[in-house]
RNA sequence: GGGGGGAUUCCCGAGUGGCCAAAGGGAGCAGACUGUAAAUCUGUUGCGCAAUGCUUCGGAAGUUCGAAUCUUCCUCCCCCCA
């Protein structure tokens, strides 16, 4: 397939009949990505815990970075000196970068919000920098990821619907601009917002699907809401983007999460739920989550997860790894986080292999069957 | 032999008449985590379902309405001088 960007980097090779699902091919300078994806999170040029070479090993071909952090530190220039991302942090894969939009949500209490853009006031050092759309085009061309993310608001949950509709419009504005001033080569994404309102998310969807970008996210999500309120927000949206477009959900989510919204015509995922949770003792298995750290791991000599076939499960004990964590050593990450990782992997894999056999749902219920059944 | 200091709940360590089942930290136990200010954060930790309940601050005996806190004796530990 000629790559031509900014249009054309999608195709789907298979679609499921029974739900929403396809399978698909993203493609970018550094890779081709098959869909429906799972991205580890990687803010910092680097996936916590984890070298290159192991997100290589787990057969991951595309990782976040985030434009905000890779600012601060260590900054875009000198990732431009480096010749790039990329090569600064030798990853060979795709990186799509996420534009510092979550950034506006999170460090609530160290930014401030205008039309032009948002001042941030930098949690390293306290000094103050500001973002327009024209300012994060050009640090995500420095940075140089394969995909970039438009710059956006992503309000907090609950926001009113005045507020959301207000940001949502700042949003639509900043799409326009970042389109305007985006790097060449590179596929940059728009951003539907508009909260919990259905109003507000299909005039969203609307308005970024016409700006006619290579691939569409949703984002406004994972920020806090119950879950019933993020399957609305998907359900509502989702089908108003363009179907020949990659659809990418932000910050989501669980395993079930994303079975569930793939379901719905989601090609591609990030959360840093399988790296955070592993670095905090909590480990996916067939049967649910556990917490390594519980004292019932402390004499169990058996693999975290019988089920699992990773490198970890095969080598090391559940009494192993706890006491790793016990004694707060820093291979109990390492090991938690790549098990965590592999976990997602599988349920990708199963993902993919169900859409082509068409039996989504069937694998859905078995997964459900399993991971619910530990916790009872 | 003489002088001085000390012993507190699993550990370290505050507390010097009632507001003390006793600060704080550690360890333990449990929970949370969804475009990462996170190897972080929260709760809990004498017994008891609870009570104006019971047991606990090296041991014993006192003083007092009331003692971890005051007195006497005992045991053990540390420091200094011979």
């Amino acid at each position: 397939m000629n790559i031509e960007y900014p249009q054309n980097i999608f195709e789907i090779t298979a679609t499921s009949k029974e739900t929403s699902a396809r399978l698909g091919k993203v493609h970018t300078p550094h890779a081709v990505i098959d869909t429906p994806v799972f991205m580890p999170v990687g803010t910092q040029a680097t996936v916590k815990a984890m070298t290159q070479e192991e997100l290589c090993e787990l057969g991951f071909k595309i990782i976040l970075g985030n434009t905000y952090h890779l600012y601060l530190r260590p900054g875009h220039e000198l990732i431009k000196r480096a010749d790039g991302l990329h090569k600064f942090m030798s990853w060979d894969g795709a990186i799509l970068t996420d534009s510092g939009g979550y950034q506006v949500f999170s460090l609530n209490d160290l930014r401030r919000i205008d039309e032009a853009g948002v001042t941030f006031k930098s949690y390293i050092d306290g000094s103050s920098h500001e973002f327009s759309p024209e300012r994060v085009m050009e640090i995500e061309g420095a940075i140089g990821a394969d995909i970039i993310m438009a710059f956006d608001e992503c309000p907090p949950y609950p926001s009113t619907h005045q507020y959301t509709k207000e940001a949502t419009q700042r949003t639509h504005d900043w799409a326009v601009r970042c389109k305007a001033s985006a790097p060449a080569n590179r596929a940059l994404f728009g951003i539907v917002q508009g909260g919990l309102y259905r109003d507000l998310r299909e005039w969203s969807a609307e308005f970024i699907s016409s700006l006619d970008f290579p691939g569409n996210a949703i984002g406004g999500v994972s920020v806090g809401e119950p879950k019933e309120e993020m399957h609305n927000i998907v359900e509502w949206t989702t089908p108003l983007l363009p179907a020949y477009k990659p659809r990418y959900l932000m910050g989501v989510g669980t395993p079930l999460d994303i079975i569930d919204f793939v379901i719905q015509g989601i090609d591609m995922f990030d959360c840093v739920l399988p790296t955070r949770l592993g670095r905090n003792g909590s480990l996916y298995t067939t049967y649910g989550r556990i917490n390594i750290k519980n004292a019932k791991y402390a004499d169990d000599f058996t693999p975290v997860d019988p089920e699992c076939d990773c490198a970890v499960c095969r080598k090391y004990t559940s009494a192993y790894i706890r006491h790793l964590y016990k004694a707060d050593e820093i291979l109990a990450a390492r090991l938690a986080t790549y098990h965590n990782l592999y976990f997602y992997q599988r349920v990708i894999r199963r993902i993919r292999a169900a859409i082509a056999s068409d039996s989504l749902l069937a694998y859905r219920a078995e997964f459900l069957s399993k991971y619910t059944a530990g916790e009872a």
